[in-house]
DNA sequence: GTCTATACCCTGATAGAC
DNA sequence: GTCTATCAGGGTATAGAC
């Protein structure tokens, strides 16, 4: 009877997720992986071949995982509010099991996708994919206003990806009493009401 | 006359602005910085320190440039959609002007600012303090919708960031056609279009 | 499948002459 | 202020025994 029930490769992903978030694809260890995942660095290399192929694994699983969420919301055919808010909260809800997500996309969004091969590259396609399809019915039903998908994917996806992603920095800022607003620090729940609020509004036709 | 008009620490911080852009603050070469600002690499020590020292000057004084032109418009006490409006067309034009803020800003965050002193980070938060400076007014005249500064400041500039930083990846996407919407290229003229209106309508009250 | 030991390269940083 | 040469450490990856 195992301590870790996770077998080495998903065990591997797991410990080189938090890896490549908090330190970026050079910046991240292949010593280190293999040691808090408590594996051998050559267990590590037979199973992924290398740094890369660790990687592009780990990002091409997320992005299928979050890519799916949001197609079963598309397919459920709500009301496009409704569709919207789902997207919204379904993402926040992932992000919040998977806490590497936001730093590996934005670090991988600056990186301009330079590790990915194409197979990883169409499941990140997938995910702005699966969100103009949420969005679609409401644009054709006149219920949003006419915009690009782009435009409203980034507009959407952004704020709760850097907002999270910031939480560091964040906490950095307000023990210094440099962040701006009242004294209370922004919770996530909060920011997240805000933002629905705000997508709602900016996406409805007058 | 020389051919590059640029004095020796100016290049090397317009150079190092590129790499660390590209590459990361891990990923970065000192080697490649000293070569492509032709200095030796003895002389950008000399000058900088180490390569953190140079890191940390670079975006102290970008920090500063955006919080300037930020704190301009608030002083300028414009009617609050007119603010809101000069505070994305200024990020925007920032950006245009400073291709390489994006990638860094959308890495740092990532990084949870572990490569910034107390100096830089201060800095740092001048930005959103500058952009809470500019929406305050029109909370508290009841033009905007009371929200929390920083939720406002995150739904504003993430998606401008992103949008920007995500260009090479999106070329990537819809040069094999993954990308969802019209067969039309999405540009930043028409995004930022489409983010003014949501941003206009998000944040105005009822 | 699992481990140890190691090859081999690259990187940040400096010493020291001019 | 400017340059050449070089070091010491740490990085990915693999060979080869079990």
């Amino acid at each position: 009877m195992p301590r870790v029930a996770k077998v080495s490769p998903a065990r591997i992903l797991s410990v080189a997720a938090v890896e490549f978030a908090d330190r970026g694809y050079a910046g991240a260890r292949v010593d280190r992986i293999a040691r808090r995942a408590h594996v051998n660095k050559a267990m590590l290399y037979y199973h992924f071949g290398s740094k890369q192929g660790l990687y592009r694994t780990l990002l091409r699983s997320t992005f299928e995982k979050i890519a799916g969420l949001l197609q079963e919301i598309a397919l459920r055919g709500e009301a496009p509010a409704v569709g919207l808010a789902s997207a919204v909260s379904t993402m926040a809800a992932f992000i919040d099991d998977h806490t590497y997500f936001p730093s590996i996309m934005l670090r991988e969004v600056a990186e301009g996708g330079s590790h990915l091969d194409p197979d990883t590259l169409s499941a990140m396609a997938g995910v702005p994919g699966a969100f103009a399809a949420i969005l679609k019915p409401g644009i054709e039903q006149g219920v949003f206003r006419p915009m690009h998908p782009v435009s409203a994917y980034f507009t959407t996806i952004a704020p709760i990806l850097m907002f999270v992603a910031s939480s560091p920095v964040r906490r950095q800022l307000t023990s210094r009493k440099l962040m701006p607003g009242p004294g209370v620090a922004l919770t996530t729940d909060v920011f997240l009401a805000d933002l629905q609020r705000s997508l709602q509004l900016a996406f409805s036709a007058s």
